[in-house]
RNA sequence: CGGGAUGUGGCGCAGUCUGGUAGCGCGCCUGCUUUGGGAGCAGGAUGUCGCAGGUUCGAAUCCUGUCAUCCCGACCA
């Protein structure tokens, strides 16, 4: 069955103006576009077109999917508050989850994601280490009330997730899973036309040490990364720092007068020194109580996931608690500690033998004060944020920096939750254990915002043809001439019928609307049909992607099906027959 | 949650300071002309000015409260 799309009772409505709330370049061209509507804050509603995408980015998942052996299921997205007391989540997942009562009043929430009810499904069918290794995935609609929604679909409290959950009988089996799903989500990245990379990331919320993420790249992108021309990369918030800071010498340590000097950036300057030459000092104190002195290089900023793992329950001071403990704000430094600080220190500082800090005293520093001399250091831990320059872990050289926008992420889970919501299974030795798990997310819909993204220009989207809502857009200058209109409903039909997705703009509008439109859409191929070209039997086929126009004959055009029509049998993929039309180009 | 701003036809906005018959552009409807890059002319429809109180002869405009949205920050897939 071949079926034509038609503008003239499409859903639709493009916009001539900018929604005055999109701040963003892929809100507010999805929504100028007429695929996409705001519904509320961080709620949207999708539109014929937006929701054909979104189908096409599902289906490239789960074709992915199951061809790594996961296999597709459906949970609720309502979800009682039992199963999130029994993983301890209820009380530690914060306001962030959406929590409701039913007219019982019983507590549920909306899942923002689905350990807690997959484990709840397996633990009583999964028994033996023989069913195992086990991948179960749903493509679903997820919740979580962000403190704030912004950039259209990238933060939204509604959103569409696929998420896939591996039970394995070992650590080595995880491995093999998460492997399995990274290779997978290499391709549906690929297959998106996304440029992206695989980053060094840290657990979150979800829990578990093994992790990646997958970031298209973006410079409107929520998320830092650093990488190096190795392959290495990482997100700036997990991976590990090698700064290089610099040292200022000098002949013995001298207490420096520093008036009206508060902060690195003043110090620097006062000094006639760079930042990387500074120690910049913070005070906290962890979950007992206990104060926690930590330097890291001037040019660097304490990364709170890292002091985290040294300090468990760290948090700065406030003005009031550093006057408690008797230290200086704004000129904190090393020497002259109170006896009870537990002095951490980044392990990039560990080279730096002289140091310029503050001297605990307003208004006064030191230069060269010496480590293990003038002041010795408890421990040294990589506690700063990576930042572009610093040395990559894996080859030295300086890494690079980048933005992305984070659209899919792996783990390793471990046994938590399976241990705390006790899913076993028997061993082959007949132990009872705990299931090893992992968890493998891709956000749908903040795909699509990400494809739109990487593929736009000032006239709208260019959507790549894997992805397009149709790859072709026939369109007819004139609807209702006895040439004109038959021409084009004809080439439409014949594009249809070798497998293409073709919608043709049978609207009564003039040229200048249907071609404003059609580039704002973002059609891949335009076949314009069109008095002055058919009284030479022409007619003209653009590309979005590059703009470039030709006027191709009938006969050229019948023959570029042709290709198409080959190429598309031997790959089925969405977009196959693209090539054809490209070729002409080239 | 702290700081800032905005709510006026479907969309984008002016009008608010200084109270006095609610406006503009786009879109929509009708007609004529036009017809290869968001057409022209003529005519027309659409608003309890976010909501609730209050002040006033009279409130979009001033006051109080409230709700919603957006921006900055902290937070987060």
């Amino acid at each position: 069955m071949i079926q034509i799309l038609r503008m003239s009772n499409l859903y639709a409505p493009t916009l001539k103006e900018d929604p005055s709330d999109a701040d963003i370049a892929s809100a507010r061209l999805l929504l100028r576009a007429g695929m996409l509507r705001k519904t509320a804050s961080g709620v949207y509603t999708f539109l014929p077109l937006g929701w054909r995408v979104l189908h096409k980015i599902e289906n490239i998942v789960r074709e992915e999917m199951d061809a790594a052996g996961a296999q597709e299921i459906l949970m609720p997205a309502l979800q009682p508050a039992k199963l999130w007391h029994e993983s301890g989540r209820w009380d530690d997942y914060g306001p962030e989850l959406m929590r409701l009562c039913d007219r019982h009043d019983n507590e549920f929430c909306l899942g923002p994601t689905h350990e807690e009810l997959i484990v709840d499904l397996v633990r009583n069918e999964l028994r033996s280490y023989k069913e195992l290794p086990v991948n179960l995935y749903q493509i679903q609609t997820k919740y979580r009330d962000e403190i704030r929604p912004r950039f259209g679909l990238l933060r939204s409290r509604e959103f569409i997730m696929k998420d896939a959950y591996s039970f394995n009988a070992s650590q080595e089996s995880v491995q093999e899973t998460y492997d399995a799903m990274g290779e997978a989500y290499k391709k549906i990245c690929d297959r998106c036309g996304l440029e992206w990379r695989e980053v060094e990331a840290d657990g979150g919320q979800i829990g578990g040490s093994v992790t990646a993420e997958f970031m298209a790249l973006a410079e409107s992108g929520e998320a830092e990364l650093v990488y190096c021309s190795c392959g290495y990369a990482a997100d700036a918030e997990a991976g590990a720092c090698l700064a290089r800071p610099t040292m200022y010498e000098v002949e013995a340590m001298e207490k420096v007068a520093t008036p009206g000097v508060h902060t690195i950036a003043e110090l620097a300057a006062f000094l006639n020194i760079p930042e990387s030459s500074t120690v910049k000092a913070l005070s906290g104190k962890d979950a007992e109580g206990n104060l926690v002195c930590v330097f890291v290089p001037g040019d660097h900023e304490l990364n709170e996931l890292k002091i985290e793992g040294v300090a468990p329950g760290f948090t700065l001071l406030t003005d009031d608690e550093m006057k408690d403990f008797g230290l200086c704000k704004g000129s904190m430094g090393p020497v002259g500690l109170p006896e009870s600080a537990r002095v951490v220190a980044c392990t990039s500082l560990q080279s730096v033998s002289q140091w310029v800090v503050g001297a605990n005293e307003d208004g006064f520093h030191y230069v060269g004060a010496r480590l293990g001399q003038d002041f010795s250091v408890d421990e040294w831990a990589d506690v700063s944020t990576v930042k572009p320059g610093d040395g990559c872990p894996e080859c030295g050289l300086p890494l690079e920096g980048a933005r992305g926008i984070e659209v899919a992420q792996i783990f390793q889970l471990g046994d938590k939750y399976s241990r705390a919501m006790g899913a076993t299974f028997m061993d082959e030795e007949g132990n009872e254990v705990p299931f090893f798990m992992g968890c493998y997310g891709v956000g749908i819909s903040r795909t699509m915002a990400a494809i739109v993204e990487q593929h736009y220009d000032e006239h709208g989207i260019m959507w790549p043809p894997s992805v397009a809502p149709a790859q072709v857009c026939v369109v007819p200058l004139t609807v209702g001439d006895d040439e004109v209109q038959p021409m084009a409903e004809k080439i439409a039909r014949d594009l249809a019928e070798i497998g293409f997705e073709v919608v043709i703009d049978d609207r009564d509008e003039r040229a200048g609307v249907k071609f404003n439109d059609a580039d704002l859409i973002g059609w891949p191929i335009q076949i314009v049909v069109g008095k002055r070209g058919l009284k030479d039997g022409k007619v003209e086929v653009k590309l979005r992607r590059t703009g470039e126009k030709k006027d191709v004959s009938l006969e050229t055009l019948a023959e570029l099906m042709g290709f198409a029509r080959r190429a598309m049998r031997n790959n089925t993929m969405h977009g196959a027959g693209y090539g054809s039309f490209d070729a002409i180009f080239s």
